[in-house]
DNA sequence: CCTTGACTCTGAAGTTGGTGCAGGGTGTTG
DNA sequence: CAACACCCTGCACCAACTTCAGAGTCAAGG
């Protein structure tokens, strides 16, 4: 099968499939006459393989780490244990994080009372000026949710 | 205050401070004879503002908007409680996409059962087959966390 | 006066996990 | 032979920084 097809089964992007090669998730696949990439169900396989573990988040580092073990049975199954439980614990410290965040913006929210600045002026709004003060006894060890922000 | 008192007072980086300089969330700020960035107390307080919002998850454009309200106090507050609400909405959402992750992980580390797999072969450990099968019933409506993977 | 060390400057490139595009080639069908 | 679907490479872009190279500034010590 061809690229477009990969892609199909894997419900993935072309391109994505192609960064996976150049960064050494894939295999370079055989060519045909025209140059067109060729794909076996192994690739189907492998390509799923990949998609499951960043569907749950696994960096692609890791997941490089995992294919490897996949790849030699002998391996000793206590890394990739290891790897899905580093993989739960940043999950939950994320989580964590995330949910101080969350109260900590309610709380902001609350600041704004619509009954004492009934012509919604900013200059009045509790919002803003809690905005304005020190961050105080934020999420843990001065390591924040890093990515909190993504669209 | 030059650029290195700055960045210990909000506790962020010299780098962090050009940086949003370039992006236009601080002002470019008075030159020493020597070409150093000087800086004063307002400039401590907008930092510091942009550092709060920062570590509750906000995008910078966003932060953008909020430091335009702050600085003219006859702005309509509900935009502020709109920004607001939806860095809220966000953050619930990223906490629901994870808890679905820490749920399928924990339950995949489980399918490695280590009395059934008393030597920690890789080859008979049930993690590698459950991360080989098809993704099931995912969170949601096709959207991931893009960003689980934060280091 | 010179040197050392702490501090600062600029501009560019790297990070993560892709996405999007331009400008072309290939292959099938009508 | 044209239209169209499909594919190719290589580069630029996203957020929010971080890191680096190479150079300049300034105060204190010898």
């Amino acid at each position: 099968m061809q690229i477009g097809e990969l892609a199909k089964r894997a419900a993935c992007t072309l391109e994505t499939i192609r960064f996976y090669e150049r960064e050494g998730l894939l295999p370079r696949p055989e060519r045909t006459g025209g140059n067109y990439r060729r794909y076996s169900a192994v690739d189907v396989d492998r390509l799923a393989f990949i998609r499951k573990c960043r569907s749950l988040g696994m960096p692609l580092a890791e997941i490089q780490a995992l294919l490897g073990c996949r790849g030699r049975p002998d391996t000793d199954c206590r890394v990739v244990n290891a790897l899905v439980d580093r993989q739960i614990a940043r999950i939950a410290e994320q989580i964590g994080a995330l949910k101080s965040l969350e109260r900590q913006l309610i709380e902001i929210r609350q600041t704004c009372d619509e009954r004492q600045n009934p012509e919604h002026r900013a200059g009045a709004c509790g919002i803003i000026r809690s905005l304005g003060e020190a961050v105080n006894a934020m999420g843990a060890h001065g390591r924040q949710a890093r990515n909190a922000a993504s669209p």
